[in-house]
RNA sequence: GCCGAUGUAGCUCAGGUGGUAGAGCAAUUGAUUCGUAAUCAAUAGGUCCGCGGUUCGAGUCCGCGCAUCGGCUCCA
């Protein structure tokens, strides 16, 4: 006897094995039932459909539409994909093709390139391929079997792949149609479930195995979902983020501009960008005096040999600017070099060595909304989410050993208030030592990642491990928020670090009277202003909240027999600190109204005959057209101060 | 940095196979004075990313460079 759990709501039936496929078993009971399902599960393993249960097992059913039977049908679909492109090129080379974050992939080795037409003949030759339909077969083989099937094919990377296999590890193959591939499953029974279901969406070199050194592999990303419905909704959703896009709407709401002549990777920030860029730097310089930091500033390039001593010349030299300045004309040699910053911890360093320091001063938590040059390669820069001059909201806190936990702590907590206060979830992951070309001790590396470790634990937070991801001086602890479309993005980090100060002799007298070492914390909250703006517009979708809007209110006069009032108004809100503009063009109203519809101004303020001859003003909401009553100026302003407190 | 695609007016985009460029919006001017998402008309506006090459002739073909886009690697 075995036991199926048919759904979560029904019971559990107790059946017979009788040597049944899991398919067979679920049919016999719920034929409707078996469109639904993709997969089955025994003592936590997922198995396919077409497996054969044994006497005993506890069988729970994947629904399709579950995470994990999404990813087993993207695999399934992902396999599909692989023999259509074996049909329309027969020398393609499979690597490897798994499920994904919201689709799937394929790598191939191939002579040529895919370009976009190919990907056309492929996803044409892949729906011939489903409504022909085929069955996915499981076989379990020897190790030397596969070897030798995968080399007799030509698949080289395959033979890679299993030569790497552990020792005892099942080797199993599934064919559906013409194409035969290393896996370990489980698969669809067959491929009518992917009918309709499947899109291609685009070609991209990929590394085998994620390693530049290796050959440069040809990916194709695809998606496929539970349903034709499934997959329209997020093919929808796609258009959406396009239209969220912030160097669209950078563009259109006129924040910024990145101009080639004055150099990739440089933002420039226009009148409205500035400004909500300056709202933003106010907003967080009001957060950090509020809980102690004391506000700095440093230069923006320090001589070369400071960055020497620091390591960053030995660990970050290729991507830093530098520059050297002959003295006089006298000047034989090569002049003094300078490097620009590509971090603000150096001139922090430099103000606590300035005085001797007391255990009694400590911590010191310095904040500076400092901007650092990084020359990131070309290929990575993306609008404001990747560029290479940008601000850092970061403090460096230095204090006592006693003090670490309570520092990690409280900067922990400013985390979340902030991301809370946005209105963004987040996760934290905990990054370590990296293999490579990291400075310190392996005593102070272990000190600081257990400091982290043991803030986490304390304020029972969750966390993952980001092995080998450190900075090269220290640990970290990374945020990753996420924002309305769901996409995660790294801004705050808190790092650990005992040895800038021990590279910089930074010392504080202890109670003791003798000299000790502090440790010391870096860490950015919002991360790069520049990114956070980037996520912001996008989560917000351009419609900036109150407080953040560049331009809160519009004035909207319906003749310019009404421009005089409206200049009053105009004068009354900008004398409370509203920030406004008044559109008194000679166009209709309708246009007037689209326009700041369009601008995505939070108010619209309608002015006409009533509201000259009444005194009031006719508010218009950004949100969907929606107006108040009109009301008396003062009325408005305090709704408005009403909504600013509300923050 | 690597692979591929793209680069035409301020913006969004047209311009088979080579014969010195067009539309809509925006701008300017004029008319219109019109109450909740686009009033009408006229005018002006372009080193067709840059530099070489092929050709009688290049926006169009070739090479190199720059930039952008989609990914990979890297990262705040």
């Amino acid at each position: 006897m075995l036991t199926l759990h048919l759904s979560e709501n029904s019971s559990a039936l107790s059946l017979p094995a009788e040597g049944k496929t899991l398919l067979a078993l679920v049919a016999g009971q719920d034929k409707a039932r078996l469109r639904e399902v993709v997969a089955g599960k025994i003592a936590g393993k997922l198995v396919d459909l077409q497996s054969l249960p044994a006497d005993g097992d506890e069988i729970f059913l994947v629904e399709a539409a579950s995470e994990e039977g999404l990813s087993v049908l993207r695999h399934s679909a992902a396999h599909v994909m692989a023999e259509a492109v074996q049909a329309v090129f027969p020398q393609a080379k499979v690597t490897i093709g798994p499920a994904i974050k919201d689709g799937f992939y394929y790598d191939f080795d191939v002579e040529k390139p895919f370009t976009p037409e190919d990907l056309e003949a492929i996803e044409k030759q892949l729906k011939a391929q489903l409504k022909k339909g085929s069955t996915f077969v499981r076989r379990e083989v020897e190790r030397q079997e596969a070897i030798d099937l995968f080399r007799a094919m030509g698949e080289d990377y395959k033979v890679e792949l299993i030569n790497e296999l552990p020792a005892g590890e099942t080797i199993s193959l599934y064919q559906s149609g013409k194409f035969v591939d290393l896996c370990r499953g489980p698969h669809l029974p067959d491929t009518s479930y992917l009918k309709g279901c499947v899109k291609l969406l685009s070609v991209a070199g990929a590394y085998w195995r994620g390693d530049e050194k290796n050959r440069m592999l040809q990916r194709i990303y695809g998606t496929a979902f539970a349903s034709k419905e499934a997959l329209q909704a997020h093919l929808f959703m796609l258009e959406e983020a396009k239209k969220r896009d912030h160097r669209k709407l950078g563009k259109e709401l006129d924040l910024f501009s990145i101009q080639d002549e004055a150099g990739a990777g440089f933002v420039i920030w226009h009148p409205k960008g500035a400004l909500l860029r300056t709202l933003l730097e106010d907003f967080e310089r009001r957060q950090h005096l509020k809980r102690g930091y004391q506000i700095v500033m440093g230069p923006q390039m320090l001589k070369a040999d400071l960055w020497k001593r620091s390591g960053h010349f030995d660990h970050y030299r290729e991507n830093m600017y530098f520059t050297r300045i002959k003295e006089d004309a006298s000047d034989s040699g090569e002049g003094q070099e300078y490097g620009i910053k590509p971090m603000n911890c150096l001139a922090h360093m430099l103000i606590y060595n300035s005085h001797l320091r007391s255990y009694r001063d400590l911590p010191l938590r310095y904040f500076e909304l400092g901007t650092v040059h990084r020359h990131e390669p070309s290929g990575v820069l993306h609008g404001l989410l990747r560029v290479r001059c940008f601000t850092q909201d970061d403090a460096h806190i230095i204090c006592t050993p006693e003090q670490l936990q309570q520092e990690i702590t409280g900067i922990l907590e400013f985390v979340a208030e902030v991301m809370n206060f946005f209105g963004f979830p987040y996760s934290l992951e905990l990054s370590t030592r990296p293999e490579e070309k990291s400075i310190g001790s392996d005593a102070d590396w272990e000190r600081a990642t257990a400091a982290l470790i043991q803030a986490l634990a304390e304020n029972q937070l969750d966390y993952v491990i980001n092995a080998g991801d450190g900075a090269f001086y220290g640990p970290k602890i990374d945020i990753k928020l996420k924002d309305a479309l769901n996409r995660e993005w790294q801004c705050a980090t808190i790092q650990c670090d005992f040895t800038l100060p021990e590279r910089f002799d930074l010392s504080y007298i202890g109670k003791d009277g003798e000299k000790h070492r502090p440790i010391m914390l870096h860490r950015v909250i919002l991360g790069s202003i520049e990114r956070f703006i980037g996520i912001l517009i996008e989560h917000y979708a351009g419609a900036f909240p109150l407080w953040l809007a560049p331009e809160q209110v519009r004035i909207v006069t319906v003749t310019d027999a009404h421009n005089e009032y409206g200049a009053e108004v105009a004068k009354i809100l900008r004398d409370a600190d509203i920030r406004v503009e008044a559109d008194f063009r000679n166009e209709k109203l309708g246009k007037k109204i689209r326009e700041a519809q369009l601008e995505k101004v939070p108010y619209m303020l309608v002015i006409g005959d009533q509201e000259v001859t009444t005194k009031t003003v006719a508010p218009r909401l950004r949100k969907q057209g929606e107006t108040l009553e009109p009301m008396r100026v003062e009325k408005f302003i305090a709704h408005l101060q009403d909504e600013l407190k509300k923050l």
